[in-house]
DNA sequence: ACCGGATGTATACGTGCGTATAAATTCGGT
DNA sequence: ACCGAATTTATACGCACGTATACATCCGGT
């Protein structure tokens, strides 16, 4: 394995680790075992191949994504996005540096124009695919926007959860809460919309 | 005005501008216009003035946040949450630094375990807070745990929108879509669980 | 008027950083 | 076996950073 490899390798090890700012030319050296020349040599600069490593990883984040959602083949559409939200916690657990490095990469993105770039599409192509758990085949009489705006909805769902999990895991919802608490709004728009006045506990 | 509070507006401004990560001692002192060695005097580091500026920072995002959600007058449930989304998006709009050293809160959080406190506080405070958005005073017979669900559903949502928001405003949803996808989960969810058999169109 | 602590300032120090340079080594082609 | 390009290595340069030091200034109390 060239030393190419090596620092990309070592690289994502540093990304999460320490996170992107925090890793310096001199840490990927000592996780790639190479030498601080290379990194020159092979990427022209620290921050670029920091960047390739970053863009590395966060396909595999979007692998790890899919890997959640692919999941979702239960017939009932509750149990679908519950077991969807339960297994979205169970990779926060097993793959934390991954996700960490996942909202990491939401604040570089903005001073970073090809990591936005790249988290942009993928969050383009995650919308539809998510949007599938709710509405189906089946479902053709959906126009295109509604679609992408139910993908909205559960992406948004999801990077919220995560963020959650990140800063508090004691506090943050289970896949079974979300669940539960989707039912109460379910329950909340069908008391408000299904008669004039909401009844009152008949 | 001393230079302490000098010091911390300046700070602010850099975390405005540049970030957490990427302001530098001496941008602090060019934004506050003071000297290099006021920072250690009156806070002993650097990391500790831009720590303090940022949890005020933190502390303005919060009031933000609550600004937005005290809009929420509307007796209608969808009509509420709808405008709550419109205004959290126009916020994100008009306070968009604010926001984005939000996101990038999230990230530092992970290394600034006083950061990570203070932003874990602030969310527990706004569960219940969002939640009453759903469930109205009336609704008493639910449980603080149900109520803290759906705070945490609500506030995810919130939090996964602004993602969106930093990373590509083009395809990131309005509050009306917002609102919509919802119209449509609710829907599939009650044709999910009306009958047993979801119904072919009629 | 004068003292002493608090605050402001100019500047220098040491360090760790990313990168550049030049030499050493490897290795495939002939 | 030998050559030349590609790669690896050791090392040094220059710089920007955070912080410390030593001095100047301010200001309330007596």
């Amino acid at each position: 394995m060239g030393h190419r490899e090596r620092l990309l390798a070592g690289a994502r090890v540093c990304l999460y680790e320490r996170g992107y700012t925090r890793t310096t030319a001199r840490d990927i050296v000592a996780a790639s075992d190479t030498n601080l020349a290379s990194i020159g040599y092979h990427f022209g600069s620290k921050e670029a191949l920091l960047t390739a490593a970053l863009v590395q990883a966060f396909e595999e984040w979007g692998v790890e994504i899919d890997r959640v959602l692919r999941d979702g083949t239960q017939p009932d559409l509750m149990d679908r996005l519950e077991s969807m939200w339960t297994g979205l916690v169970e990779s926060f657990g097993t793959h934390r540096p991954l996700w960490v490095a996942g909202i990491e990469a939401f604040a570089l993105a903005e001073h970073l124009p090809v990591l936005r770039e790249q988290l942009a599409e993928t969050y383009t192509r995650a919308r539809p695919a998510l949007a599938t758990f709710v509405i189906r085949n089946g479902g053709e009489h959906v126009t295109e926007e509604t679609r992408r705006a139910v993908g909205s909805f559960l992406l948004a769902l999801m990077t919220g959860l995560t963020v959650q999990r990140l800063l508090d895991p004691e506090a943050a919802p289970s896949g079974k809460e979300l669940a539960e608490a989707l039912r109460v709004i379910v329950g909340a728009v069908n008391d408000s919309t299904d008669t004039t006045h909401p009844p009152a506990d008949a």
